[in-house]
DNA sequence: ATTAATTTTTAGATTAATCTAAAAATTAAT
DNA sequence: ATTAATTTTTAGATTAATCTAAAAATTAAT
């Protein structure tokens, strides 16, 4: 069972997983004051808090990231927030520059059975009104269209969002060539005999794949968001 | 300009507007701690407060009442509450047992654009779906002459057209017992011992209300026409 | 009209969330 | 590699909302 959070707990949740970049990539105690129209010193007490309901991993000097439990409430309270920014947008005609304000305080609502009704009512939406995907009742972020990296063609660029399978051999050599999700990546050039591919990682010299690896890595035009 | 209150603020502000039998009548220091499940110490302090704020009138000893501003601020909060319980029964089929805790929540969600564009999307309705009043944007209520089944003697008919309150088991058994809004009732027998009373329902047989639940009824002469 | 019972208030604490000012640690700059 | 600048934490207070225990006031009962 899930204990139920404070207004304020909620807002700490939700700020720290909109600011960071990945989900391993540590949340600044200043950055947090400063998105959270607080004090470093408020923030500070705060986070040691969370930490101890076991809700972000905290090192002092170090900044936090979000426990299992942590982004499991996050994605809760984003959904619920996107989601009344459909009704509020799509069935009171209110304006996509309007809602946030509105949809900043419905966020906190207490009820699964009303979100999920909602969910149905406004016949389960994929993308709020500003683009953003809609996490499903799992807490599963729907992704913008991907493809495999072995469909590109050359000069083709994107960014990785996902591998086809968990293998974990698949997943060593992966980390062994320091590609991992959110990388943005290029095709320099396609072998026309085995299909290997030639690529270029951000910041990163040229090196060849081959079309096994390639079709097993997932591409997407936009970065959305992480789970 | 209005100051907005806080969570707890606007719970005490509803109370009293809710236990209070005319709006001169003072409320207890007692009868609002039972009402809002604290303690009469944690009253007291609460109660100089909103004086203080000239939300109520308060004699040391003598109970309270609440002020034109504190009546405006309540009728707001009972207008919100109602249409969101509109909006749950209608658009989001749940029953109307079911919507009491949610509505709680709902009420204090602050802006009155949504409030008002809210209404209009549930076509104005003039009653919750337990045929309670709702007050309009200027917070003006179209109550008719109603009274309690319990105070009603033999031979005597009515209409239901409310509950008093919205204990969902009070809700249930009444369904259980197709006692619902609209149906016209009629007394056939007061038991002079508990009080207890026979009842008819048109097109129905006849039988036994606890003095309990009759006092938990509103019977009006005729349906009420609000507009 | 006293006394007993009940209700309400006061006194003194506690917790969550916040603050300012100062100390400590980390990071950046010479 | 020190020193300077920046970031983060600690220490000590404050406010809203709450509590328990005891005192004070009101109301009910003899």
């Amino acid at each position: 069972m899930e204990k139920s959070l404070s207004l304020t707990e909620e807002n700490y949740i939700k700020a720290i997983f909109q600011i960071r970049r990945t989900p391993e990539s540590n949340v600044s105690t200043n950055s947090l004051a400063n998105s959270l129209q607080t004090k470093p010193a408020t923030v500070s007490d705060m986070i040691k808090r969370l930490s101890h309901k076991k809700l972000i991993f905290y090192e002092k000097y170090k900044g936090v990231t979000l426990s299992a439990a942590g982004s499991k409430q996050a994605i809760k309270i984003i959904r619920k927030h996107r989601l009344w920014e459909v009704f509020l947008v799509n069935h009171l005609n209110f304006k996509w520059d309007q809602v946030h304000e509105i949809a900043e305080q419905l966020e906190h609502i207490q009820s699964s059975e009303l979100i999920n009704r909602l969910d149905d009512f406004l016949g389960n939406p994929t993308t709020d009104p500003h683009g953003d995907p809609i996490p499903n009742a799992n807490g599963q972020f729907q992704l913008g269209p991907s493809k495999l990296l072995s469909e590109m063609t050359s000069n083709e660029n994107g960014i990785i969002v996902g591998v086809k399978n968990e293998n974990s051999l698949l997943l060593q050599h992966l980390d062994k060539l320091n590609i991992h999700l959110g990388l943005n990546i290029k095709v320099i050039e396609v072998n026309d005999f085995d299909q290997s591919m030639q690529i270029k990682l951000t910041d990163s010299s040229t090196f060849f794949l081959s079309e096994k690896i390639a079709s097993q890595i997932l591409i997407a035009k936009k970065l959305r968001s992480y789970l």
